[in-house]
DNA sequence: GCCAACGTTGGC
DNA sequence: GCCAACGTTGGC
């Protein structure tokens, strides 16, 4: 089981929608780093939720439920995966609060500011759930 | 709204 | 294959 970080714009796309959605494709992800994250993802991962611009801040887990297959909105070679959603997270964790956090000094997400799709160690995944005042 | 950081593109 | 120019992302 590996554990990853996805980012979305609230006001495109937020945690609140895929729960009332309960699946949707993560499709759209144009960068080839997140690409091979995308496909290095298996069915069950879990998957934080991360808001970008406005919120900043991971409110979400969701799961992988489908594994990398051609991305349907281009013919160009793009991989797409299913998720739905877990559970909000009690307490939004902000970016700022991250940051902080000794636990995710080396966490991907923060390093690499502008990659869409992140690998997080179970270690960091633990401190956040921890930080959001939330279990699984 | 600005700007820094980063990835991609294209000319050489 | 290098690097400057450009576009995009995302924090502030």
């Amino acid at each position: 089981m590996s554990y990853w970080l996805v980012k979305s714009e609230p006001d495109v796309y937020p945690f609140e929608q895929l729960q009332k959605d309960g699946r949707t494709n993560w499709d759209g992800v144009r960068n080839y780093q997140a690409r091979i994250h995308l496909r290095a993802m298996k069915a069950g991962d879990l998957v934080l939720y991360y808001h970008s611009n406005e919120g900043k801040a991971v409110v979400g887990i969701a799961r992988v439920v489908r594994e990398a297959y051609q991305d349907p909105t281009t013919d160009e070679d793009w991989s797409a995966v299913d998720i739905e959603p877990v559970k909000p997270f009690v307490a939004p964790v902000t970016l700022a609060a991250m940051r902080k956090m000794r636990p995710l000094a080396k966490m991907v997400m923060l390093k690499s500011g502008r990659l869409s799709v992140s690998p997080v160690t179970k270690g960091q995944f633990d401190a956040l759930l921890a930080a959001g005042k939330t279990t699984l």
